[in-house]
This record gives C-alpha cells, structure tokens and sequence, in this order.
DNA sequence: CTTTAACCCTGGAGGC
DNA sequence: TGCCTCCAGGGTTAAA
C-alpha cells in the first residue's frame, strides 16, 4: 500500500519532526515484524541523534549518530505518525520512539510485512546493505533515462509490467503505479519487455515520473488506511486512478470497458483499446502506413 | 543466469 | 448474528 510517495511523504515528515533531535528511548512492543526485530535494538541506538532521514526505494534510512542506521520498511500497511507523548498505544502500534524535543514516533503495521533492521556505523555505508545493493535505479534521478530503461529491458522476456514491478530496473513503481504509468504510457501490460520500442521508453519513463510526481503532489495514493508522519490522512481521495481498480468501468479516454488481467499473480488494470498490443513488426510491413 | 511461485499477515468483503 | 473463504499488497527466498 505505501508506495514510494507514501514513503518519501513519511520520510519528509520524520526530517521535519525530528531531525536533530536526541533519542531518548526506543521501545519495542512487538518484534515480529518481516524479520524479528532485533532484542539488543533499543540498546544499540541509545545516545544517539537523528542526523540523518534519507530514502533509498521504499526503504527509509534513518541515520543515528554516532551509531548507526535505522532501515524501516512500510510494508504494505505500515505507517509511521506523530502521536502526543503518553498517548495511549492502538492495536498494531509496534515501535515508539521519543526524541528530546518531545516528538513521538509510532511504528503502526496491522500486516506486519513491514521491518525494521539496524546497520550499525561500523558495517559501514548503509547504502551498501544487501536489501538496498540490487534495487534499480531512483524514478526521480536524471539518469533515468530512455536509453537507460532500454538497456534494462534488453533480453528481458517478462511482461513489462512484471518487470517494473520488480524493481531491479527502477524502483517506486509499485502494483498501482504500474498500471497507472503503463496506461498512460498506452503499453500493454503483458507486452514483452524486450519488445518495449524507444518510442514507448520515451512515454513510459515520462509516465513513470509523471504519476509519481503527481501522487507525491496530493500526498500519497489512493490507499484507504495510509496515514502520513503527523498522523492526517494522506489527501488519497485527490488521487484518481486511471484504471485501477476500475475493472468494468469505461476509459476516461475511449470510454472501453477497464480490463482486470492477472500477472504473476498481482492484478493488472488496463484499457484494451488504448493500450492494445503492438503489431508486430512482420505485421506491420504488410498493413497501412501508419498515420500515428 | 532468468523466471516463477510460495510465503509472511491481518482486515475487510461476500457467501451462506 | 457468525463462520468460512477469498483477496489485497511488497519483496525476499526457494525452487524450477
């Protein structure tokens, strides 16, 4: 559910909350997260000072000087909010911290896919973490480039969709977002990646950056339960999806009935008649010139 | 190497 | 009303 402008929304709110601020406790109320929760964690992190509140795909690098990095992941129905200090603790509030100015963090995560690791200074750059070491590259830098999506579709035969999905090419383009930028890049979800022409690369990285740009905008997505770092309510109504979840309804383009496909197990949602498959090149020798 | 599928978990929706 | 089943989601890991 968060997807990345969820976790860059929750990232700025932390930074503006607490950055500079000494800790002065963390506790741990339930450790089962994606990965247990380290016992020795609250100690580890004790006299410390959040210096740093950086992003790196979902993940959330939290750096406490002198002692290392805090890597929390949202999951898919974490959320981090802002509560005042003593407040009473909600089911599936997981982690707390306080810091010397007063601000108190909560950790919330019904599903508990979320994490939370700690990469102490002396491991080094926590850039270089296993979790973060094979993710693409970030949407929002300017290497993302047509050129550069290309060279990482090249012999990919997964669906282009799938493929974004995974991450390792660009990361942030969560099973929402995916439908989102593919539709309005007007690719076919199941095309073949290795199949993408430099003409869709074009349209899709401007997609990509256009649909995140835009839910980053209204403060996250479309999620029902996303709450952001001061605990208000993401502006998620503002946010209208194109075609997710919109299986049936008609194309706000061509009006086409909204297609709901299932690839790798993961819903798709896409218009046939605006994102239709491209004729193959074979194909096309023998039909019209293409006016388009 | 690439690709696929299972898995972690809870809440909400729908059927009966 | 309650119980059962199914589904949603990200991302890691094991298996093919």
């Amino acid at each position: 559910m968060p997807e990345l402008p969820e976790v860059e929304t929750t990232r700025k709110g932390i930074e503006r909350l607490a950055l500079g601020q000494a800790l002065l406790s963390m506790t741990v109320r339930e450790r089962r997260l994606r990965w247990p929760i380290s016992n020795a964690l609250p100690q580890a992190i004790a006299n410390t000072t959040l210096a740093k509140c950086e992003r790196r795909g979902k993940y959330l690098l939290l750096g406490f000087d002198p002692a290392g990095t805090l890597l929390v992941h949202l999951g898919m129905s974490g959320s981090i909010r802002a509560v005042p200090a003593n407040a009473l603790w909600l089911t599936h509030d997981h982690v707390q911290w306080v810091f010397s100015g007063g601000i108190c963090l909560r950790y919330n995560d019904p599903r508990r896919f979320g994490s939370i690791m700690w990469h102490p200074t002396e491991a080094g750059d926590a850039q270089s973490h296993p979790l973060l070491s094979k993710l693409g590259i970030e949407p929002f830098d300017s290497a993302f480039d047509p050129d550069y999506l290309l060279a990482g579709l090249k012999g990919k035969k997964m669906s282009i969709k799938q493929l974004l999905l995974a991450g390792h090419v660009v990361v942030g383009v969560g099973n929402i977002y995916a439908s989102e930028s593919l539709f309005r890049a007007r690719i076919h979800p199941a095309q073949s990646a290795a199949d993408v022409t430099r003409a869709q690369a074009v349209r899709l990285v401007a997609a990509i950056v256009q649909t995140l740009t835009d839910a980053l905008a209204s403060g996250g997505s479309t999620l029902r339960d996303y709450v952001d770092a001061t605990g208000e309510p993401g502006a998620y109504f503002e946010l209208y999806a194109a075609v997710y979840e919109k299986n049936g309804q008609p194309c706000r383009v061509c009006d086409t009935k909204i297609k709901r496909i299932v690839q790798g197990q993961r819903a798709t949602y896409f218009c046939p008649r605006c994102q239709r498959p491209r004729r193959s090149t074979a194909k096309l020798k023998r039909s019209a010139p293409c006016l388009d």
